[in-house]
Order: structure tokens, then sequence, then C-alpha cells
DNA sequence: CGTGGCGTTGAGGTCTTTCAACGAGAGTGG
DNA sequence: CCACTCTCGTTGAAAGACCTCAACGCCACG
């Protein structure tokens, strides 16, 4: 899959502040952090270890028993629940930087996670990350910090599913991915993820999700130079439509 | 509001496990988690205030500057978001013992909070809380383990609102109620929220919420005895109407 | 050059919403 | 004590947003 791999390389040039950390380091985002000092840092490296994953192919699926804590480096993974009759819905996006698996209070994962290109993690044996989290304060407050922000994240969301109308749910989710990659106006935003993705994160259908982005790219709100590509036009209007 | 007191005591005895510390301690809940010794919990009295809340009245507004922590003691609270047009959407009801408003990594609440019944919180001043959990590390342990386990809550309660159809919505309620309330399937379940509250809740209207209900109680999967209880009548086949 | 996955577009159907009316219960004031 | 009013919940009919089903085009791949 050319393009797969042409979309994984966009898409760390555009969600990845520090592109050498991100070619050589496995577990550079900790050292990003500047929560771990160089010898924590060499304990840390101890207990990592690397894996990548082809586009499509799963990390865990939800039920599995919770034995390793992840973090993204490269990439980009999808975490989903499914129902018993395929209906699906996916949670979250991550993007380089982002911890996962962390299943506090539980033995098992809560979700399924899936690679959408060509993706990079850092893998740490659960029992000794908690152990790590117990020595370094920092490390743990900084955990907590991100389970914070992601609670406000999917609280959010909930707002999103429960009450906004396909299109306001489609410019939310174009505007929050560009917020999230920082991407200049101008600049095209990559879209790495399929249109059934987008439709699984948004509880609509692939169909409607299609004739949604027409509807605003008609409007000249934003521009699809190909499938997986969004520029957005009218950045003013384009919020507009997302609401609040 | 003699209904309301009236729910409000329904809701202590079927919600909160430890009666007593419910009546008398307005910190109890962080004793009764176990992670404070007695000299903990001293130095934690002396940072807390009490505040008692009519039904219908807002604690704080999304927004405000978060200058304190809270802990429910008693009662039930909403916190919800809003959109600039007034469509609400609930994204959680509290019940003695929660934690809230803990707002990491920002400076304001990211949601509303306000009474559904008559209610009581402890109240923490921010600063002093956040040194606390500095110094208390197990605290700080309990606060992630509850948000992880909130998180989770909310990622499932994205699946009800993105994926589900309004009779599962209301069966996966009615059952999720019932599991924290711990209440035994005889006994009916205090449902002390609107009618309002619970389609802002669920993703639906008052009207739709209201005819699901009576469907599933002409179905005799439940039983309403009146306005704010029901009863679990069949738990096997309203389980299997909630889906997974 | 055929095949399969993915995305787009159209037409019809369905679930939920919207609009409307009505009833029950609680609080108010004559 | 009894209208009166207001809120809340229920029910019906019509409308609408999105879904389902279907066809088609594009592109990568074998």
């Amino acid at each position: 899959m050319v393009g797969s791999v042409r979309v994984a390389r966009a898409l760390r040039a555009a969600y990845c502040g520090n592109r050498d950390a991100c070619d050589t380091c496995e577990v550079h985002k900790l050292a990003v952090c500047g929560v771990l000092d160089r010898d924590e840092l060499a304990e840390l490296t101890a207990i990592v270890s690397g894996r990548r994953l082809e586009a499509g192919r799963t990390l865990f699926a939800e039920g599995d028993v919770a034995e390793e804590v992840f973090s993204l480096t490269e990439g980009m993974l999808k975490l989903y629940k499914m129902m018993s009759d395929g209906r699906r819905q996916i949670v979250g996006f991550l993007v380089p930087g982002d911890f996962f698996g962390l299943a506090f209070a539980r033995t098992t994962y809560a979700y399924s996670a899936e690679a959408v290109v060509p993706t990079g993690v850092c893998r740490f044996r659960r029992p000794q990350f908690l152990e790590l989290l117990e020595r370094f304060p920092a490390l743990e407050k900084e955990i907590l910090g991100r389970t914070s922000t992601e609670l406000a994240a999917a609280q959010e969301q909930m707002l999103l599913l429960g009450r906004k109308m396909a299109r306001e749910r489609v410019a939310s989710f174009i505007i929050t991915l560009a917020r999230r990659c920082q991407a200049t106006d101008g600049k095209p935003l990559p879209l790495p993820m399929t249109r059934a993705d987008i439709a699984d994160y948004l509880g609509l259908t692939i169909e409607t999700v299609s004739r949604t982005l027409t509807g605003l790219r008609r409007e000249g709100l934003i521009a699809l130079p190909n499938k997986h590509e969004v520029r957005i036009a009218r950045p003013a209007e384009l919020a507009r439509v997302a609401g609040s």
C-alpha cells in the first residue's frame, strides 16, 4: 500500500512536532514530556519494546487481558467498541505522543485498537509501568493530566453525538482534527482514516459523511484535493457550522 | 417541594452504602475510600467546607473559573454542556461519593453542575486540594483510578449515543442506573431526574423517552409505579434489549 | 484486463423529532 | 375549599433527518 505509506509520512509531518524523536526513539514521548530525568529515562528504556503495525492490523481487542500499556510513536490508531451485531463506535483516533491501554481499575481493555496507517508503538509491561508510576510522581501526574484531558474530549464528543446534526458533526470533526494537527489554515489536512471510520466516529453512515463533505465543499467551506486530504477554506464559517 | 425531599431520601438509601457517613460527615467519602489515615484526614478537614443545594440550583457553570473541587455527599447532581441555541447534553449524573470539578490541565469548568434533588457537597479549595494530592500519593492514585473509570463510562456512553436505537438507549440507561444503585431486581429504582434530563442524557427528546418507557412497560420488561420510580420486571430481557 | 475495496450519488423507507393537545399533580390565592 | 395556573408527563399525527438499498466510478492490484 504505497498510498498508506505516503499518508503515514504526511501524518507524521503534520501531527508530530519532533520529527527526530519520532524517527529514532521509542520512548521519546516521555522524554519530550520533560517529566523524566536521564536516570529515570534509562530505567524506562529497560522495560519498553517497540512494535510496528501495518495498516488495518489489530494491536489488541476489547476484552483482552490488559498486560501492556502503550505509547504511539508514529502513524495513527483508532480505538473502538463493537456491539454483538457488528455496529461499531470509534471512541478516538490517536496521534503520536498519545498514551493508551492504561486500564486502571480494570484487568481487560475496554476497547479495541487498530492501526489506520502503518504505525509504531512503544510497549510497556503493565506491572512494571505501574511500578514506575509509583516511583516517579511526576509521571503519574502527567498521566492524570492526560486522562483528565481525554475525559473532557470524550464529554465534548458526547455533546456531538447526542445533540449535533450531521453537518455540525462533520464540521466539528474537521476543526478538532485541524486543532490537533496545528495545521495552518491554508494547508491541506491529512485525513488518513476511511469514510467508514469517520462515520463510526461521528455516529453516522458512510453515505451521510460523504454527502455532508460534498455539501461543505459545494458551499466553499472546505476543499477536498483528494480522498485523504481536506483544506479548510473558510475557517470562520466552518466554525459557525460546527456550533458550540 | 416535598416530593423532592422524599426522592432525595430514597436516593440516599438506594445509592449510598454508608448511611451514617452520609448523614454526618462531609469528608466521609475520602475516609470511606480508606486512602487516608487519621492525620491526613484531619488535614483534609481543615480545607473543606460543606454546602447544600436546593433542587434545580446551579453549583457552577461551564466556563466558570475552577476555584474549587467537589465531592458529592448526598442527593444527585447533573453535569451538562450547552450549545448556544439551547441544545443540552447531560454528560453525567453524580451520586454520593463522586468527585467532580477536578479541572486538571484547565483553568475553567468544562461543564455546568446542577442539583437534581436537594443535594449536599463538600468543597475543597483547588490549590490546596492539588497540594494535598502532591503530598498523599494514595489520594492521587485514587483520583487517577476514578478518572480512568469515568473515562471508560464516557466511552460506553459514546457507543450508546452514536450507535444505539432509542429502545436500546433507555434500556441501557435503566440497567446502568440499577447497577450503580446496586438495587435488587424486585425493588423499585429511584428515578429522581425529569424526563427532560433523561432525554438530554440519552440524546433523545422527552416525547421519545416517554413513549419508549411506555413501550417497555407495555411489554412487561419494566414497571412504572410512579413517575420517579422504575422496577425491572424482566432483567434478562431488558439486558437483551440494551444490547452490548 | 478483470477484481475488489473505497467513495459518491440517487431514491425510497424508517426512526425520531416536531407540533399539538390533553391530563395529573402541586402550589397559590380568593 | 375550590378554581386557577404552572410544570411535567403522555399520547397522537405529521414532518424531517438520516439510513438503507442500489448503482456507478475510480484506483490499486494481481
